[in-house]
DNA sequence: TTGTAAGCGTTATCAT
DNA sequence: ATGATAACGCTTACAA
């Protein structure tokens, strides 16, 4: 099909060795020598073969993003989109390639992850989202793989990028409370994932700041879901919450069609602040105070930590790099009072 | 790293022949043998080197997304997600990979061009939504990439998925009339997308086969976006139409919001129709009555298209494939008149 | 049925 | 500064 190093050396009068140096931009040609065999290169179109170049430097410029199947379901939110984009543009940037691997249902995890990460196509990767006792966290501590995962993790030896989720959180029902409520209840994420956890330590942090007592029964778990996010919301009416900081925005829209249903007005009769200011947080009546995180620089900044992990590898082991990257408040109207927009 | 083929075969005292064999399934191989090497495989965690394989087969089980440049900024749209959500899962369980390239900005498109499809990772590839006249599809002609296009294209060597946008069009327009109403306008889709040409096709048809005069005035040029919505909304207010005809979903959106501004209400004042059915039109107030299609199906439908093609290749050039799927019209409430529901 | 050996298109280590 | 030549890990005739 396409060229070879051998051909361009022939045309070009000169060995494969000295075209694999133009091409690779080594100091050692003559200049008049490196010129002309550019000419050769691009009157041929010749283009370096990636996959013969792998195998002999054992190096793919192709980095996996992994998105473990319960996940996958969450493929409508935009988040995964936003973290896709931010991923490539790095990966663009620094003329890497990524590979995307979802892992759907149960479709034999074991062989999806022995075909994919250890056939040498990858030199990382990325993990995004996993709940905190994903089996592919050990398998790929085990077999050595460079990967940092989105979403902070306990285990010391893994890189990760997070967004600041607990003083997000912590903002957002500071604001509630400052806005006069008391009885402020919270639907959270699952449990089993760190963001989860987070938003909901958060939102105790806040309220123990104020010495305001946490009950148990305004606390519903919710699945990041619109539907998981209407469910939580019917249970938690007959505690009668005055607010509600409702863990993510899609669970927000769930919990809105909730409230209209029972006839309850936002803000009037109930409070909303939620988390991620995804675009249908502007979208929707009415607009969602929430809170902002740069879902889009995390998966930039993951790539960047993982080819920084590349280069340092195979030298000594460098310390986990742990990035927690800022979230801030979005006031909006579904929180009320106007009065204390910024 | 990983234990090549050559330590298996030492440690089961055959020859890496006899290796390769049993691990590609070859019949010619004893019974016992085979028995024994799949011990030691199992053992010592062979796993096979993709790269080496793919060097010498000259099939690397790769096959990219493309997704260019203008496009990029729809990705928060749930299009794209869906589409590679449906995508990944043809791979899945093919046992190919999918690489993701999106096509920033003027990030030198020659340049990672060039690298991407002419590097030998990629078998295939699928383009996504690609303006109809970007430069992409001749370079992919030129070099003898096997693709597929997600959306039509008028050359006959192409390969292509779409929906059957014309069709869709036309069924959501005849709704409309047959609710009564004959000042019905349309915002369309980008024009230099086939997407939004057929969409645009289908309202004409519709009115056409009707009777009903087509007014210049009456169609709007919009571009896929919500913002854009709201804007081709306000551009057609003045022409009083009594129903609208809006290519997207997202840009029903914000067709909704500019006439919330415009104090008119719907499906009362106005009655919408789109096209889509994607998650937030069944989520917003008013529910959007719209027209279906299988997005996640025309991911899948391409990568089993591309997959034959590539079987096929290198033995004769067989006739494109032109796959269209249906589209249905999902009956809510924004086009009012609960009585035709179905 | 099994083994030997010649590539696949590069990079990298030597001499020269 | 340049050119042989040996890998890289595998598949695949061709022999045996």
């Amino acid at each position: 099909m396409s060229p070879t190093l051998e051909e361009v050396a022939q045309l070009a009068g000169v060995s494969r060795s000295t075209v694999s140096r133009v091409v690779n931009d080594h100091p050692n040609v003559r200049p008049e020598v490196r010129e002309q065999v550019w000419e050769v290169i691009r009157q041929v179109g010749y283009q370096p073969h990636a996959v013969a170049r792998s195998l002999v430097t054992s190096r793919s410029h192709v980095i996996g993003m992994i998105i473990p199947e319960a996940v996958t379901t969450l493929f409508t939110d935009p988040f995964f989109p936003l973290l896709l984009r931010g991923a490539t543009e790095a990966c663009n940037s620094h003329q890497y390639q990524l590979m995307l691997s979802l892992f759907m249902a149960n479709t034999d995890r074991q062989e999806i992850y022995q075909r994919i990460l250890r056939s040498g196509y990858l030199d990382g990767a990325i993990v995004a989202s996993a709940s905190l006792d994903d089996p592919l966290i050990p398998n790929l501590l085990r077999d050595q793989i460079p990967f940092v995962s989105v979403g902070r993790r306990p285990n010391e030896r893994i890189h990760y990028v997070d967004a600041d989720n607990i003083n997000g959180a912590r903002m957002a029902v500071e604001h509630l409370i400052r806005l006069g409520h008391r009885r402020i209840a919270t639907i959270t994420g699952p449990l089993h994932m760190i963001a989860g956890q987070d938003r909901l330590s958060g939102y105790r942090q806040a309220l123990e700041a104020r010495g305001i007592p946490v009950e148990e029964g305004m606390i519903v778990e919710g699945d990041f879901t619109e539907s998981g996010g209407t469910a939580a919301m019917q249970r938690l009416l007959p505690a009668s919450p005055s607010a509600v900081f409702v863990a993510s925005d899609t669970m927000a829209v769930g919990a809105l069609k909730a409230l209209r249903q029972a006839n309850r007005r936002v803000p009037q009769d109930i409070a909303l602040v939620s988390f991620d200011d995804i675009p249908i947080a502007s979208a929707i009546e009415p607009a969602l105070t929430t809170v902002r995180q740069g879902i889009e620089q995390m998966g930039s900044m993951a790539v960047e930590v993982l080819l920084s992990v590349l280069e340092a590898s195979s030298e000594e082991e460098t310390p986990a790099q742990r990035i927690v990257l800022p979230t801030e408040l979005v006031i909006r109207a579904s929180c009320g009072s106007a009065l204390s927009r910024s």
